[in-house]
DNA sequence: TTGAAAGCGCTACCAC
DNA sequence: GTGGTAGCGCTTTCAA
């Protein structure tokens, strides 16, 4: 209930020593003495004190303030991944700032705003906006780490999952399957993930002797167009007997064409959102390795804070295959 | 590029004018000279200049700087909510702080560190870790507002969803599409939320002269709990004809006992998520009116910055029936 | 090891 | 309407 803001001079003047006192007893590393720092610890803790993050920041230290750009929440991967950076984020005693474009899409004003904050570093996990925000970023002299795509500038490091690895997992599972006329449907055709998924995947099918028989990107990602760009290949190819793929196209191909899994064709998941597990869906997927993403990201921040942004290099995290059974039950 | 920081100082030297100028001109209705503002404008544009928002709030300023707690993330409904409040805190330029439990599940320590940025106020969303959380913010004298939920106390005001009319909406669709023999699948037993919707869509039903046939609580709302809910309720009771609930539910129903839609039986989902309007879905819901509700959160925001925590009163927002072919395409 | 004092960037108050 | 000045809470020299 207390309603004045306790300051570090309250703290000193209950302990009896000096506000420098104080200040150092809580610079981690900083010079004092037992029984000092005892009596401000004991007087901080009575009042209910902790030090002002923003008059700390002003003084020339980080204020901890880490900004994330992300356009998109409504795919579940996306807000998985902000809430794993804010937890690892936590964990080292900083704080995230979601960062999104404004109704019409823009991230230009949006940026400015957490920009008066002073964050000390910013996440570029926006999909087809991050290249426009690694630009603001970068003029506006906030060290960035990308995540999901490279900087095609090589001005700042990025950290991905390793899409080629989960290709071949997905082709190998595929082809230990018994799978014999495997497609890929994947997202944006410009996408670099979707890109290298789908080389990793085709590379790996031939060096097991198996033809990948064709493959159709949607525009968007989104289930709607995974949906409609399924039904059309597998018009095209009827032949086809298993999809690396997302959840829209494998829904339309067991439910408008009602094929049955795994008896007419079998599924591997891009994607280990949560549905994934569900009983209805039972999906084996290739995970997406969220909080090591995170924990990479973490460290590059850490490397481009204390060393400067050019020392950090890329990172690419392995995924992993989640074998679920693949029937529904249904 | 630049980089060094550019202050109020810069500018004023540019534009030939006082510091004091410059932070009026950057002061909404403050009184500058028409001349005097442009030149400022001019300068701090050339410059690239923001005022520093965490010096500012340290001459007594409110930060703009919004705590969100939020326990879960896994489900799309609270990661919705947390961009549309986000967004909605953004148009008045200010941003949030997304607090989550730490590894242990405890509030306290992830809210102690956002405490220290000296946040305006806190937005509590965090279902059942919500009642601690408002206690500590109390005691840290950080204005509230919760949302999902009523203080038990009285002493923060909520906004919620209008539960009740959710469920009369779900009962009059149900009844007008032919339904005899209705039940309800609910969340925690202890939830109000839940509560509130099942006496609205019961009290709905004998006010329409049909008696509910049943009901139950799933523990925890996740999908696994509602799936194994509904199982046990059908098989109890397997003349029920129609379901107000949620998605895993439904899911069971259809897949695990191999009912059919609408023919064998009937569903008004509990919550709009994005998944019901897929095609595989195509689910008639409740919307959940996520927009309005952080509208809402922002004027209760703005009530009690200016006039103090007791004034603010809490508010129901009103859902709607979003109507969607209840067919499966299967 | 300690305290006094300067200063971070800003706004508010005060004379002009 | 304008510029000087004090001071927000903190950390950091610098003497002691």
């Amino acid at each position: 209930m207390q309603d004045k803001r306790i300051t570090s001079d309250d703290v000193a003047r209950l302990a009896g020593v000096s506000r420098s006192a104080v200040s150092r007893t809580f610079t981690p590393g900083a010079s004092v003495s037992e029984s000092t720092r005892n009596s401000v610890i004991a007087a901080a803790r009575k009042l209910g004190y902790r030090p002002n993050a923003l008059a700390r920041s002003l003084t020339g230290q980080q204020s901890g303030l880490v900004a994330v750009v992300m356009a998109e929440f409504a795919n579940p991967y996306e807000s998985q991944v902000f809430y794993a950076l804010t937890q690892a984020l936590q964990k080292l005693d900083k704080v995230s700032m979601l960062v999104t474009p404004d109704e019409s899409g823009d991230i230009n004003n949006s940026l400015q705003l957490v920009g008066a904050y002073q964050v000390d570093s910013a996440i570029i996990a926006a999909g087809s906006l991050s290249l426009q925000a690694t630009q603001i970023c970068l003029t506006m002299g906030i060290p960035s780490v990308l995540m999901g795509r490279d900087d095609p500038f090589g001005k700042i490091c990025s950290v991905q999952t390793d899409n080629r690895m989960a290709g071949r997992l997905a082709a190998e599972h595929l082809v230990n399957s018994g799978a014999q006329r495997p497609a890929y449907i994947g997202g944006r055709p410009d996408g670099q993930a979707s890109q290298e998924r789908k080389q990793g995947f085709f590379d790996s099918l031939r060096d097991q002797g198996v033809e990948p028989l064709g493959h159709c990107d949607n525009p968007d990602y989104s289930y709607q167009s995974g949906y409609q760009s399924a039904l059309e290949l597998l018009q095209r190819r009827p032949e086809i007997d298993s999809l690396f793929c997302a959840f829209g196209a494998m829904d339309a191909i067991r439910q408008q064409l009602g094929r049955k899994t795994p008896q007419d064709i079998q599924f591997v998941g891009a994607d280990n959102v949560p549905m994934a597990e569900w009983p209805g869906y039972q999906l084996t997927t290739i995970s997406q390795p969220v909080e090591l993403l995170a924990q990479a990201v973490m460290e590059n921040l850490e490397i481009i804070l204390t060393q400067g942004q050019a020392m950090a290099r890329s990172r690419r995290v392995a995924p992993w295959l989640v074998s679920r059974a693949t029937t529904r039950n249904a």
